[in-house]
DNA sequence: CGAATAGTGTCTATAAGACAGTATATC
DNA sequence: GATATACTGTCTTATAGACACTATTCG
């Protein structure tokens, strides 16, 4: 680092791309934007900001949140950073991603809907879709989701990450389904609840108006968490 | 991504710091030098090297790792991205950090020697060490090696990371003391060569000239890994 | 043979997995 | 009572932990 004068260098652009995931209909999403200029015109990608002077990157990712989501205070992670030579074919970028988990009662527009620019894209399909029904993704923002996937899917095993995914007061078949999707698999009910029983609490409600016996309603429990 | 024109915008310098790790004397140390400029002269930091504008962020991981400790060809991985606006006083730089692993025999310099620069220093001592025996360490790689030594422990427990700090054929009391430093505590033989007896295979060697009796030679077997 | 380290057998405790049963809402 | 989902008890299996024992080299 002594040996460099580094103004002498031409220097990237760093932006920061997010991967904000949230459970819809019972399926892993996330959100992207549909693009309306080249290069990958109407072609998807993952939203993000380019990194102010005068800014961190937690400060650049919560922004880029903020605007493209209009979400304040949720989760999230920094993922990985992405600095292939040719990944934007205008420039040279470097991409600091990060993912954000959030319940998809947070999020403003309604199922189906896609708002200006934003949709929810369900990542399975996206990820294993083959040839007709492949579905177009700028950049390298593929991969990028790819990797998310991965690490969501590992983190789901040793942390408590997929709570983001529900509301603040949860039943226990809610977060089980959870569980489920991130790891594609079934789980049986009994072990689950051992699993998971010393990280939450009762709320003391229920759920209420289902034709079928009512679920009690628990909460993360304080201390840990990741 | 699509509504800023990054042109306009002051753009940050970005580096890549290097954690290159080693066992030596049964202890856990990491390649560090010692700075001659300001600002931090004399204090010791990590080696890290610029991005070039057409080189990807491996290459340039490689490329410090063969610059700054003379390897070639060794295991290193993406650790983290420090953003921070002040880390560097001088300017804005971004900071992609990547942690090496190697054995002490593959490092050219000999025990306690410190080349023109680089020096081995032992990581406990350097994050733990209070008041007084505080060792000055330059920008903020204090909190950059103590996320590495955070890291490692955990990937040591779920991958086989541990491997790439011993050479390709070892002893199992020898691959037991690397775990065991990097865990921070003592092992039993029985089980710790249960956990990873499918992990290993023979080498036919055996250890010679110990007035004890001798140890099995064993190397990592193909397959997985990380 | 003693010192020193290498290597193994086995009991116990804890966690993961599988499955069957009971409970409580609405209609 | 039928249906649908919530919840619990318990047996089995796998893995982690603790400890005692045997083995092989040198001097």
């Amino acid at each position: 680092m002594s040996k460099y004068d580094a103004t002498a260098y031409e220097r990237p652009s760093v932006a920061v791309d997010l991967l904000i995931f949230t459970i819809e209909d019972e399926r892993l999403k996330c959100l992207m934007i549909r693009r309306k200029e080249e290069p990958f015109a109407d072609m998807l990608a993952l939203p993000g900001v380019f990194v102010g002077i005068e800014e961190t990157l937690e400060e650049a990712a919560q922004r880029g949140i903020r605007e493209e989501a209009g979400l304040e205070n949720i989760y999230f992670e920094q993922l990985y950073t992405f600095g292939g030579v040719r990944r934007d074919p205008r420039m040279r970028v470097i991409s600091v991603s990060y993912m954000a988990l959030v319940d998809r009662g947070m999020l403003a527009f309604k199922a189906g809907e896609r708002t200006t620019q934003a949709c929810l894209v369900d990542v399975e399909e996206l990820l294993h879709a083959e040839g007709e029904e492949q579905i177009p993704v700028a950049f390298d923002h593929k991969d990028i989701i790819g990797y998310a996937r991965w690490r969501l899917q590992n983190k789901v095993e040793y942390t408590s990450i997929a709570f983001h995914l529900v509301p603040e007061e949860f039943t226990l078949p809610e977060l089980q389904k959870v569980y489920e999707i991130l790891l594609g698999k079934n789980l049986y009910k009994a072990n689950f609840r051992k699993k998971i029983s010393d990280r939450i609490e009762e709320t003391g409600k229920m759920t209420e108006g289902d034709a079928h016996r009512p679920s009690k309603l628990y909460r993360l429990k304080k201390s840990e968490d990741e």
